[in-house]
DNA sequence: CTATGGCACGGATT
DNA sequence: AATCCGTGCCATAG
């Protein structure tokens, strides 16, 4: 039904112009932030489109009341638990960060704290934006845009300074300023100025062992390398005392500010919900009952209706020459635009519900039920090309039931069942298994993996080698 | 001598 | 065409 709709759609569209297929790849391609500016600035600069308030039922595209939900729609019918629903849900309530200053820095709340759904640049710039001057801010979010996905600066100072036209001092200036906030040390240049951020703020409440800060900014190499004997015989202190500061380490801060499941493996107990990013798809059940269908909603960020001015329509009638020209080019514009955001949205529709189908046991019961999936598999069975997925796919999150924000490439990773399986055993390990042995422990569950892969597998989680294992457990217990 | 990490190659994937 | 991933080989540390 539903899909009888949205073919029906896709088979009367006009004969793609090239410039139809260049606008709808670059809009599957954007997340649904970027889609939102894009979004604006049209709307902003042509006069054709335009946006209305009325609401539309995601699910079945009738027209929807002031309030509540689609009469049709939201009737109670049977609901089959193996059924999904998958549908593009407008938001309204959508926080616009943009490089772009000004606009943005009017609407943060009173509380920076309390949203628990916003990407990391907005978190981080709502901590920071108020004690900044004006052009500072323009810095800051110079930064905070160029972070990468570990919460690490991903650029240079100095073409942050050939941009602005400000002196360095002033970017290290703002630099260091958001490296204090939460979380703390982002926007460090790299691992080392992470964590040195991090000693200076464990420092300001309670106490750091002695050389803990000496060893990192001086002889982080060699620490990372666990070099503890070369450590302790440079520091004129024993090898277990070395340990414990590398211990320290480990346990209180964090090399990637950022990274989006840190803490599961070194820090059990500070189970932080991954709160930087806003999703582009989210996932749960019904109500929020287990057991109850799935919905994946798909975020499409605008407050109502797009559409080509009814109005303006009419007056290009009544225009001529030059002026009818370039109306009509506006109008074509817009249209486009309507009908490249109305394919994005079907084809992230039809993605998504394949998706759900094949990986419904990984969106119930976590990361071991992961099926091995390629992008061009997904491609094949809904009859497009490869780069498409791709694209659709690209720069994605999607937030499961769990809450969790995973990356939507996930959901294509061949290898994260055997990592999650590598995790079990090693957790559960009577003694600390060398690669060798867990190479066996893995085949004996049917996996066959070389050892050097168990090696990169291990290391692809931040666990450490068998002979590093039996001392960390030793401290632990 | 053994366990592990680095480098690089080839095939698959995007 | 570019990138990612599993693997084999080899050097090195313990």
């Amino acid at each position: 039904m539903q899909l009888a709709r949205t073919q029906g759609q896709y088979q009367t569209q006009s004969p793609m112009t090239s410039a139809h297929i260049a606008q709808t790849m670059t809009l599957l391609y954007m997340t649904s932030i970027e889609l939102q500016q894009t979004i604006d600035l049209e709307l902003s600069k042509n006069p054709a489109l335009e946006l209305i308030n009325e609401r539309r039922c995601p699910m079945c595209g009738r027209k929807l009341p002031p309030e509540g939900p689609c009469l049709i729609c939201s009737q109670p019918k049977t609901m089959d638990p193996d059924e999904t629903i998958v549908f593009i849900s407008p938001k309204d309530d959508f926080f616009t960060f943009s490089g772009n200053t000004s606009s943005s820095f009017e609407d943060y709340s009173e509380d920076p704290f309390s949203s628990t759904n916003l990407d990391l640049p907005t978190y981080v710039l709502r901590q920071i934006a108020p004690e900044l001057a004006l052009d500072e801010r323009e810095i800051a979010a110079m930064i905070l845009t160029n972070l990468d996905d570990d919460g690490l600066l991903s650029i240079n100072i100095a073409e942050i300074c050939r941009y602005l036209h400000v002196p360095p001092s002033k970017v290290e200036d703002v630099l260091l300023r958001i490296q204090r906030c939460e979380p703390i040390g982002v926007g460090a240049r790299n691992v080392k100025e992470a964590l040195l951020a991090q000693i200076d703020h464990i420092s300001e409440t309670s106490e750091v062992p002695d050389y803990v800060k000496q060893v990192v900014s001086e002889d982080f190499d060699l620490l990372s390398k666990h070099g503890f004997s070369e450590l302790a015989r440079k520091y004129r202190i024993t090898v277990p005392k070395m340990k414990n500061v590398s211990d320290f380490i480990s346990d209180n801060l964090n090399p990637f500010p950022a990274r989006a499941n840190w803490g599961t493996v070194r820090n059990p107990n500070d189970s932080k919900p991954d709160v930087f990013n806003q999703p582009d798809v989210l996932i749960y059940y019904l109500n929020n009952k287990p057991g109850n269908p799935l919905i994946i909603e798909i975020i499409m960020p605008s407050r109502g209706t797009l559409r080509i001015n009814p109005l303006f329509k009419k007056a290009i009638k009544e225009q001529t020459g030059e002026k009818h020209e370039e109306w009509k080019k506006d109008i074509d514009k817009a249209s486009l635009l309507i009908k490249c955001i109305q394919q994005r949205n079907n084809t992230m529709q039809q993605l998504m519900s394949r998706l759900a189908a094949i990986q419904k046991s990984f969106i119930m019961q976590g990361e071991m039920h992961l099926e091995p999936l390629t992008r061009a598999q997904i491609a094949e069975e809904l009859e497009v090309h490869e780069s498409t997925i791709s694209r659709a796919v690209a720069n994605k999150t999607v937030q499961l039931p769990n809450k969790k924000i995973i990356p939507m490439s996930m959901f294509f990773d061949r290898s994260l069942a055997v990592r999650t399986i590598l995790k079990d055993i090693i957790s559960n390990e009577p003694h600390p298994y060398n690669d060798t042995e867990l190479q066996a422990q893995l085949e004996s569950q049917g996996i066959s993996i070389a050892r050097r892969t168990v090696a990169k597998y291990r290391a692809m989680e931040g666990i450490l080698p068998a002979h590093l294992r039996r001392i960390e457990k030793f401290a632990t217990a």
